[in-house]
DNA sequence: GTCTATACACCGATAGAC
DNA sequence: GTCTATCGGTGTATAGAC
């Protein structure tokens, strides 16, 4: 049952500032305080005025992955397409985004079909984007490592890492960085 | 400021039903569904008897996760005591609890003091159990790779592997498996 | 041990004024 | 665009009877 309630534009600069609400929530506080209320206080507006930019908050929450997720991917290609491709993409994936805020995401995306599609295309072209990279870089060294192997365990590993140090360990840390850097740099010197 | 409620004794089987039943919420509906209700009406009682058992809602998600880990803490010491300690602990890590689960008790271990100690205790735990056995059986084979590293790596993929196979994503998925399972061989052969 | 009944806070979503 | 006011529902936690 749609109703016809008014609706603002997708480019307002209140919404986006509500989706910037909806990361810092998430982040800070988890999904179960991504209220409504919670948003328009940190926005600074009422209620109300959320659902006016979002019919319901399960859209709130995907536009919020959504917008996440584009922004991520444009790094990652920024970065597959620089001098050193596996340098700049490992530094891209320890740099992404706070361990506690994708947590979420992946939490919500077990259970909401829309989070799930957005996440499971993010992981695909993401994936395929470092694999493309890394079958480049491979063949100009002559390596055998499977590209689509060392594209995984990468990813694994910096999320891993990135998990690990929001949560205060890091025993460990240091070591599998370095074999990483090591392991790259061997293939793509200078 | 606690309350003098009464307590129900810590070896209750209704107790453990109610710990039963927070995993099964916990992994089906996520965090913000365990709730003293429903809690009670999977358990098959009322809703006031859940504060019998537990002085407040965060002692119960605690006492779910000290269980969890206890059980999973055992079955790794046991893979490290067996003949093929390296292989074992693949299989242990690959089959671990849920990925729905692990990831909801990941979520609430960034803002719960309690739950995040436990989780912390648990990582050096069973991160030490790990490099133990990597490292007696490196010696034996004379391998020259770092037990430490390799124990990051492979806990990091097997759980890369659990969430997206819980998501429905699989892609390169046996080629990693393989791998990892090749080179498990060759340090730990037959 | 287990229950009914209840206090009080907060949730999503809407109607409709300005 | 933004607001006040409000609905019905659900949450934690407690008092106290049986």
């Amino acid at each position: 049952m749609a109703s016809n309630r008014r609706m603002g534009s997708a480019d307002s600069e209140k919404r986006e500032a509500m989706l910037d609400a909806a990361e810092v929530i998430l982040r800070d506080q988890g999904y179960a305080a991504l209220t409504s209320r919670n948003v328009a206080e940190q926005t600074g507006v009422k209620q109300r005025l959320v659902y006016y930019y979002f019919r319901t908050m399960d859209d709130l929450i995907r536009d919020t992955f959504k917008r996440l997720s584009i922004r991520e991917l444009a790094r990652l290609k920024e970065a597959a397409s620089s001098e050193r491709p596996l340098h700049e993409i490992w530094r891209v994936c320890i740099n992404t985004s706070d361990a506690r805020l994708i947590s979420e995401f992946m939490a919500l995306s077990y259970r909401d079909d829309g989070i799930r599609n957005e996440v499971i295309t993010f992981i695909e072209e993401s994936r395929k984007i470092q694999t493309t990279a890394l079958k480049k870089t491979f063949a100009k060294a002559d390596s055998t490592y499977s590209p689509s192997v060392i594209a995984i365990i990468a990813t694994s590993l910096a999320l891993a890492l990135n998990r690990e140090a929001a949560l205060g360990v890091k025993s460990g840390h240091a070591a599998a960085n370095k074999a990483i850097k090591d392991f790259f740099t061997q293939i793509e010197p200078q």
